[in-house]
DNA sequence: GTCTATACAAGGATAGAC
DNA sequence: GTCTATCCTTGTATAGAC
């Protein structure tokens, strides 16, 4: 919390916001240090006063994204908790596509870059995501006890799936020119009951 | 159709064979022409006697696993194209999971490396992803002109979130380990329904 | 159709000055 | 905290022999 301690954390958030913006937009295997250097404007050895290396840097980014939606999550079910089931669902939604495109590229990165990281580096993430993913299993598992879900829906492979569906948006979606209210309610929709029109009464 | 053709497309074949297997795995950046000479057992320049560049044979790739997606697609619209609708979305679904994961690295490499490859091969395959969506569209279109999806639904969202559900089971989903007709129920499923229990009447 | 040999560029990482 | 300089490895690609 001393003067210096704040200073190191702003250098090391100028990169990881230039980083996470170049992995983002180019691939992580794609980007040198070279490049998010040149964006940051110092020399790509520099970057290792701050670094242990680039693995460790990507790491960081995963942290933080991760971070952001582990939040956003809790955030939603404290606003939500006694809201009807469809749109505590709908809500939580909205919230994990929110972070995803109104959070800088730190949550965004995590999805994109997070299946070809090194090794190392996703084995060391791996015990956060899994955090995260409990808080929707546990969600869908409570909607699905009180009789809101149909008992045959296998929770564990609806949750993957709907995963899919939002994080999947991150390769097409483009908040500044598509509206993120109308995806979120088409995903949680879709997923919540589906697009066939019912047999009217 | 001449012999020396046909040995020529064979030894084509060979490398992308290793190839996709090895991009599915270790990604197409993470990939060194070396690599894929190993696993083929020849020598790093000996590929340039079958394709121009590491781009070049990533596209081949990308154009062979769109070729079996669209034929897959028009197989299975023949033969379903007298049921229910439900039951065609659900063959349609499972079609496109069966590709995914039972023809090979090819297709399942097309959905990955897609959007991380060079610009010039993504450029070059765009017209050919184009066809298959607009087959997606096509079909469930005509579902909804017919009255079977709510007038509401936009067409051209809904696909690309269910892409999104389908293509991301490459990522979790292990044919070996999974039951690939249990996968595909659930995403019929959830589109076509969703997971709500639907209060009883 | 494949080999050897090699050119050439680019990237991650380190050492020491400032 | 950043710079310069540099090492070392790896990767794509080419040339010419076999």
């Amino acid at each position: 919390m001393t003067q210096s301690t704040e200073q190191q954390i702003d250098g090391r958030q100028r990169i990881t916001d230039e980083a996470a913006h170049l992995f983002l937009t180019n691939g992580y295997a794609q980007t040198s240090l070279r490049d998010i250097a040149a964006a940051v404007g110092i020399k790509a050895g520099s970057i290792y006063y701050h670094f242990d290396s680039k693995d460790d840097l990507l790491l960081a980014i995963l942290r933080q994204g991760l971070d952001v939606m582990i939040d956003a999550f809790e955030a939603t079910a404290q606003a939500t908790a006694h809201a009807e089931p469809q749109d505590r669902v709908a809500a939580h939604v909205r919230s994990h596509l929110a972070a995803l495109f109104e959070h800088g590229p730190y949550t965004a990165t995590h999805v994109t870059a997070f299946h070809t990281a090194p090794d190392e580096v996703r084995t060391a993430i791996v015990p956060d995501r899994d955090d995260y993913e409990a808080m929707w299993t546990e969600l869908l598992m409570e909607l699905q006890n009180d009789g809101h879900i149909r008992r045959r829906v296998d929770i564990g492979l609806s949750r993957l799936v709907l995963f899919g569906a939002m994080n999947s948006a991150v390769e097409w979606f483009h908040p500044e020119r598509g509206n993120l209210d109308r995806l979120a309610t088409t995903i949680a929709d879709q997923f919540w009951r589906g697009v066939r029109k019912e047999p009217s009464t």
